[in-house]
DNA sequence: GATGAATGAGTGTTCATTCAT
DNA sequence: TATGAATGAACACTCATTCAT
């Protein structure tokens, strides 16, 4: 008789936005922004493609929405790993950015996918030249607290190091060296701190 | 009237497939592969759609010959870099690969490209992990010469490195502090060897 | 608490469809009906649209009631420009005419709109002939006690002439010499009757 | 073998724009410009949807050339009516718009339909006003010609009567008096002078 | 009486590809 | 060798309508 309660309706359109972020995050990240259609998107989330319009006023929009969610969360966990000593920290981000690229690679390809978007989306030019600077800065001052002779040099050359690392283990997969990556690195930059 | 030699028929063939290619590489470097239509890329090439059919016998075939090629080339300008002192060919390699990129920042942008559609395009696949293992083999060799303590460790690292940089640049482009980098991985890899 | 009586209820029914046939008025008559949508109409009226749908069983029947609404407005109000003199009453229609035009020229582009969908309303094809023929016959009538010499004729021209003021109006608007035309008629057809 | 020559395929796009613009005349005409879809006009017109798009970059486009076409072909037409004496070409002029109408009724309806829609089409506001003081002049200096006593006025009444006409003949067809209106007309401005 | 989440058929448009010439 | 007219399946997106609450 009546309708739904605001708080209901809220409920119900959570929901619904959260199959469709779902399947356009894992669609979009393995076939491509131009591959994943909105009604293969549709159909995986298992609603309508007029469902689909309610919510994202378009396919850009979607991706948008769900770039700033991804990047957010990520940027969410990532405070959690600092701690007072920067050479925790430090192996603290280098052991997560691992188990991430391990356990969700498609946030990566995302990630990746989309930034290389950056001419065709606005919103990717604005978040990327900004999110680089502030990795750049986090990482810079990890490294200097660590004594690191040039830590400015290091943290660019770092931030590289992890997109590469980054695109090549989602291009190459399960061939590549992953593990040995990871303690290659842990082994030069964690153990022995003259390296740097 | 008379007919056509089969040698001139060669050199026009190979004419406007070069045309084709030049027009497709360009376009697929800037807009993306689904962006770069068929259409366009003859139009730029000069050549009508139905020529471009004559010579690739799909949009797909087009882009595989395109990267073949691409990477070819580039394979036989890194084996002049290649000299007797490893220190030398070391340095000649990471001077080469700013420079590329800073001139050719197109062929790049092609291979990232391409390389993101692995799971599109077969060939892709069958290409990424061979050079992947072919340019691992060849970094290593020469760290090994150099005397580097973990030479395969350090070699995978450092095709991660490259990996990153282009991305980055190719992303951020202007913005990017390339020079930087490179000076930063002249002084620690090549200037003081016990930094390896 | 206590159930709404039926009184109270039919007052809100009838303020709701109010607030749906204004809102619809407007837009149709000044987006055209395929471009004034279901949605907007709600929005617009500040209900829901399920709550249209309550009232009108689609969009061709609330666009029906809001014809026939506006046409029975119209008849009711010129019903109250007859006087017993039909020279008055004459210039009085004449007068009403350009004042609606000029002061609601959203009912005469609604009229308009929905008369050119006569091929796609049934309603409007069944309106249209009999409204044309109570016109006709109504200024038929006095321009026959105006002692007109071809009264039928002369009506005849007279609809004609005022629907196409009506459309040049609404189509031209500002730039259109409406006050010149109004004067026109007032001086041809009411100041020197010889000219009939 | 070697491919059409520039003239065939000439030939060959003419024919199918035409065959394009008829459909989307008549069905413009007939059910409206949002009514009358692409891939209705396409099948009526035995062609497909990817070559319509060939010829009309959009919709709009095809009913922009539609509209502009038939403008100019009926003001060639509308050119030859005229004669040394004003008083043969009005009477011309009026014949032809009668015979118009009956004949070619699908014509006024497209004017009608897509002037309607001034407000959604630039060209038809840049066209709209211009037309119209272009055909005033025209009958302004003929009236004036025929020592018609204001022939401005006169001029802009008799625009709206024919734009009247045709509104109510197109909306009531068959049931409508055209005949009487025209031999109406004939007979008040053409054969006694006086009247004017 | 009232809501708005959900649907699905439909829209205009694009584009890789074919083929008669 | 070379052309470009033609196709058709796919695309992103819209909207009148339904219905559980």
């Amino acid at each position: 008789m009546s309708p739904r309660t605001e708080a209901k309706n809220q409920e119900i359109r959570q929901e619904s936005m959260q199959k469709i972020m779902d399947a356009a995050f894992r669609l979009i990240a393995r076939k491509g922004y131009e591959s994943a259609s909105i009604a293969e998107i549709a159909a995986v989330a298992g609603v309508s493609k007029g469902l689909l319009y309610n919510y994202f006023k378009s396919k850009q929009d979607l991706v948008e929405k769900l770039l700033t969610n991804a990047v957010n969360q990520a940027d969410a966990v990532m405070e959690e790993l600092i701690t007072d000593d920067p050479a925790v920290t430090f192996e603290n981000i280098i052991r997560w950015l691992f188990r991430e690229l391990r356990e969700r690679p498609d946030y990566f390809r995302l990630l990746m996918e989309l930034t290389f978007k950056i001419d065709q989306f606005e919103f990717v030019r604005n978040m990327a030249a900004q999110k680089y600077q502030g990795y750049l800065a986090f990482l810079e001052d990890i490294l200097r607290r660590l004594d690191v002779a040039d830590a400015q040099g290091e943290a660019k050359m770092l931030t590289a190091l992890f997109d590469g690392i980054g695109i090549q283990y989602v291009v190459i997969k399960g061939a590549y060296p992953i593990d040995d990556l990871e303690e290659f690195l842990i082994g030069k930059y964690c153990r022995k701190k003259t390296a740097l």
